[in-house]
DNA sequence: TATTGTTATACTCTATAACTATA
DNA sequence: TATAGTTATAGAGTATAACAATA
């Protein structure tokens, strides 16, 4: 590993603790976001709507908890994605026949056709990062933050800021 | 460039939006952000914090105003963030004798000696990412990182998440 | 008249824990 | 007695715009 301590100097110039691989990541990670929210502001709904509408499309029928379990999402945030979801009618909360306090999610019509649009844009966003990396780049970075995140114990489809309690860091 | 859209089918088991560059940047940055912020809460300080105040040492006896406009940090994000380090006698506003509007800021001894505590914890927290890579990998995974970080015009030292106004993602 | 830094306000998001209705 | 989902409350963080002192 190259020496790690040189890129913490406070000397101008010699890169500062800027140029390592936690700050890129916390940079990126951040720029990426904003960018794939404001792609995403036209339709009225921003990444965690997204995320959630997806995996509702996936497992149709599926209790509220069961969701928020699934994409460790706590109780009391799922309410109110759920109900913003629901009230741009994207999403219905549907009676479970065997059990009358649990709720069962399911697209609407209105819904898929939202995800379709907004599968789109996603699509269109996703394709716009990397235009500076030849095939073989982007594709190593991919396979190497993949080993990165099988390494930080990261669960595919699981975003860690929707699961985290108590705090939220913003660095 | 691989097919970028096989990434976005909803099947599950295809892998789904959910390991594209994009949403793998922004798992692993807020991870990692996550991360770093509990190996510097010991030492009542956040990310935030470590960034300024090494930005103070750097560039000790700027004013206040013109070290908001290097990190791009509002005006009014400024007051808190100085506010609180000033209360840990991190650092001090002083009087400048040609601008008596201006507050220039300087880093305290005890500054100093947190300074120095809270790098050691950084360099600890670099060198625990990336470890079950090659050097070759970790290298050449930060080269990618860079190039993207030029393509995304993003600021060697600046956060966007400090930057940006208005409305702040959290995917 | 413009600028530096501060503050007052209102707004959004959150965690927590209490709560209802079911099981 | 436990669970699914909801809600009430209080706290943290923010943007905005107004503000005082100084230029």
């Amino acid at each position: 590993m190259t020496d790690v301590k040189e890129r913490f100097g406070i000397e101008p110039g010699g890169g500062g603790p800027l140029d390592s691989l936690g700050f890129l990541l916390s940079q990126l990670g951040f720029e990426g976001s904003r960018r794939f929210h404001a792609a995403l502001a036209p339709l009225g709904i921003d990444p965690r709507h997204f995320l959630l509408l997806r995996f509702v499309a996936r497992e149709e029928g599926r209790s509220q908890q069961a969701l928020g379990e699934m994409l460790r999402i706590p109780a009391s945030r799922m309410v109110a994605l759920v109900d913003q979801l629901e009230e741009r009618g994207l999403l219905e909360r549907r009676a479970n026949p065997h059990d009358r306090r649990a709720r069962a999610l399911h697209v609407t019509p209105a819904g898929r056709r939202l995800m379709s649009r907004a599968l789109k844009r996603a699509t269109a966003h996703e394709m716009s990062l990397g235009t500076t990396l030849s095939d073989a780049e982007r594709s190593s970075l991919v396979a190497l933050l993949q080993k990165l995140a099988v390494e930080m114990q990261l669960t595919s489809g699981v975003h860690p800021g929707l699961s985290v309690e108590h705090e939220q860091p913003e660095d």
